[in-house]
DNA sequence: CTTATATGTTGCATTAAAGAAACATGCCAA
DNA sequence: TTGGCATGTTTCTTTAATGCAACATATAAG
């Protein structure tokens, strides 16, 4: 991403440290199952330079790569509680402790499908 | 990042509605906490359109805007069981099965520090 | 040792991501 | 209605992410 960021050329500790361990962590599930960088790319779509990027945590890859990456070795679904509105229970208390409505409300919150 | 890689172009179903929900998830969040898009991206060290394209799930943007928005969130611990080897079962599963080692091993699996 | 294979590295061309400014739209409140 | 504010949209410039080829390195096996 030209004109980069502040936070992808130089992100904050904790940013940068979750990238890692997100990279790692992809890096050993193919390793695990015997794949070559080549074979994941593939299915991808990507060339396994970019794969390559994702299993460093370069923070400037785009984030398809990564969830890509997390796809195409059966991992995604593990993403689903991420930012959990039902988890996020900090929010929810704000959200209850002010009065009625919040913000913009939207259309009807984009529940696409 | 030019030269669209065909996975941010035209990403697999799964994971275009992962990103959108994790968008409508950060999006959610943001909004509890009666924060403004500006407010979040001057936190982030990017521009609210960036920010913007997050809230929508935008494939192409940097992985870094992802999770700096969950960061300046707070939300950013979420994500540490994404992957992890220790829940990867399928991983654990495949490795004990071959033999003894697999791939190329790296000099110590990137440890740092 | 040698060979085979996977990955790292370098350099280049392509092209779109990010930022910014200006303007448009939409929502809420008085 | 009006005004104010948050966000969406358009257009433009800058510049680095991606892909690729060629070569280097490292690991495993014979």
């Amino acid at each position: 991403m030209p004109r980069t960021s502040k936070i992808a050329e130089n992100p904050p500790f904790a940013v940068e440290q979750a990238l890692k361990r997100l990279g790692d962590n992809i890096r050993t599930a193919r390793l695990r199952r015997k794949l070559r960088l080549e074979d994941v790319a593939e299915r991808m779509g990507i060339s396994r330079f970019t794969l390559s990027d994702v299993e460093k945590g370069k923070p400037t890859t785009a984030v398809a790569a990564y969830l890509g990456a997390l796809w195409a070795l059966g991992l995604l679904d593990q993403l689903e509680e991420v930012a959990d509105p039902d988890r996020d229970e900090e929010g929810k208390i704000l959200e209850r402790s002010r009065a009625p409505r919040v913000a913009r409300t939207r259309k009807a919150l984009d529940n696409d499908f």
